[in-house]
DNA sequence: GTTACTGGTATCCTTTAGTATACTGGTATC
DNA sequence: GATACCAGTATACTAAAGGATACCAGTAAC
């Protein structure tokens, strides 16, 4: 669990504002952690991904990735297969995303249903 | 804690996926998180708020704190000093937001000395 | 009466995110 | 031999986010 929720001091406070904004940085835009979650089932290949992701173009897909490789979060691997098939797999250091993950994931199906009771 | 990490079906993939999202698209930019942080100290002035994330322009600290206020995470109260004084304080609900924020701030501060210590 | 503070708004601009559509080369399928 | 799949890339565009700068009215301090 998070080490303190409350902020006592101005400096803590400014201290919690640059971890949460390099948090933010790193997994800034809209498809960073669906694609981290959708990689969560095993490797996956880019067209795989593309289908469980939806809505987005290859050409997202392909950034979004790149930046996920640049920060270890995925790897990319290419098999000699004919034609070639690339898989993506997540890293063991992308399990430390795994607890904001989860909140993230049990925040939104609770804001669901909040919003849904409400209209 | 987190319910489960691990998703096993393709079916809760997708689930958790859009859960994800959601929480993304209310959380969605630069400033939110910030700004729910530099409030944790209690309520706190416009003028306040601006100092204490540094780098914020007015415009974008309003926009976001109306965005804020229709999520039910802020309230605004304008107090009829002279000249007026305007507070922005969290409700109840925002502490649902709370082990996300702290998940995120004990990430930030995890890969920051990560990243200290490769380069 | 000039300067500074407060809580913003107005205008303009740049950057980033995201969409749409088309295309490629190699292979396998019908 | 036409069609479809794979893993993207190329090009062109729109929309949204964010930043820079200036400004306002009311008041208080000097």
């Amino acid at each position: 669990m998070p080490t303190e929720n409350i902020v006592h001091s101005p400096a803590a406070c400014k201290q919690s504002i640059a971890a949460v904004r390099d948090t933010l940085y790193v997994l800034s835009g809209k498809w960073k952690l669906p694609i981290i979650v959708a990689l969560s089932t095993g490797p996956t290949r880019f067209k795989d991904l593309q289908r469980t992701l939806e809505e987005i173009t290859p050409k997202i897909l392909s950034k979004e990735l790149k930046e996920l490789e640049l920060n270890e979060f995925v790897t990319r691997t290419v098999y000699a297969t004919s034609p070639v098939s690339v898989e993506y797999e997540l890293t063991k250091y992308s399990q430390s995303l795994q607890k904001i993950i989860g909140e993230m994931r049990d925040w939104g199906l609770q804001h669901r249903k909040r919003m849904m009771s409400k209209k």
